[in-house]
DNA sequence: AGAAAAGATGTTACTTTGTATCGTTTATTC
DNA sequence: GAATAAACGATACAAAGTAACATCTTTTCT
């Protein structure tokens, strides 16, 4: 199972996540020939603040309240930013919450799950063979051929438990 | 793996199916001393209307425009409605559509997923242990204590494959 | 039966989330 | 350097959902 959980969930060096998540977004924008200009790597450096998914106008209201953004910023760009940040994998949408959340196993193809903490907010994102095979199965008993799954789990991560 | 997917993606007659849910319906507001008022049984009877799940604006409007109808209703009434149908297990909420379908099994305990088609939107329901204890088992291994859970399949159902 | 409490509905106004559109700017291509 | 394509700024709007309050209906208690 491809999980960042361990991370996630407990006290680290979280600005090593940040950097790591934005080389990596340069990385593959570059291979790919995609522009990660500097509004869309602010959105996506706003998003990976924290482990915490974030909706659209939290977004917004960060990045125009921020220092370095001279002027206030509008909803269409960061929705913009977030339609490439999404299209590119280097971030996910939760429709449970109406959030989102940077992927934190970007490029690599992954059909992933999100374990979101109902105390702290935290979201860690999976990756695991057994529930692929098992929805995939389930769905083959109704002769249902799979495409795309949402998979969002709510409960208590290991730091909130008792 | 209990489903009604043999039922929803087939011609079938759809009148049982409504009539079902709605006696269904009344049994267990009886059972439980919950009041399936009259807005709600229409509002009910308004998402059976097929296997398709139905927006909230989509059930105001075709409350308005029918006949039984005397006067409009508000979104705040439906929404009252769909709150207390989804308390008592009749519909369930499809956070990827944001939309509503008539829950096939109310009453018995299911944790449940969905499998809606693309291409004619018609939506299923599964309950599968294999695919419950596969969540919990991954998330288990992220020391994560599942609570709930939303797991929504896109895909082609086995009318609409060629 | 009648009063009081609880539950449900009608209505207005509002919040949150997400887009269509159009004019302008910036980058790429020829 | 002109033409084309891509991205952004800004306004206005659509879609989904809710707060608040008045009114009406049902239930409960005396
Ligand atoms: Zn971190
Ligand atoms: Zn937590
Ligand atoms: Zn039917
Ligand atoms: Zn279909």
């Amino acid at each position: 199972m491809l999980t960042n959980s361990r991370i996630a969930y407990h006290r680290h060096d979280h600005k090593r996540c940040i950097n790591a998540a934005l080389c990596r977004a340069k990385e593959l924008c570059d291979a790919r020939k995609a522009r990660l200009t500097p509004i869309r790597e602010t959105v996506l450096k706003t998003i990976w603040a924290s482990h915490r998914p974030l909706g659209a106008y939290e977004i917004v209201d960060q990045i125009s309240q921020s220092e370095t953004s001279a002027h206030r910023v509008f909803p269409p760009t960061v929705y913009r930013a977030i339609q490439f940040l999404l299209d590119q994998g280097l971030i996910h949408r939760l429709s449970s919450l109406n959030a989102y959340i940077g992927c934190p196993f970007p490029g690599n193809y992954h059909s992933d799950f999100f374990l979101i903490c109902e105390q702290c907010g935290s979201t860690a994102e999976c990756s695991d063979d057994q529930v692929d095979h098992a929805v995939i199965h389930a769905a083959g008993r109704a002769n249902f051929q799979v495409e795309s799954k949402v998979i969002e789990i709510v409960g208590i991560c290991p730091e909130c438990q008792v």
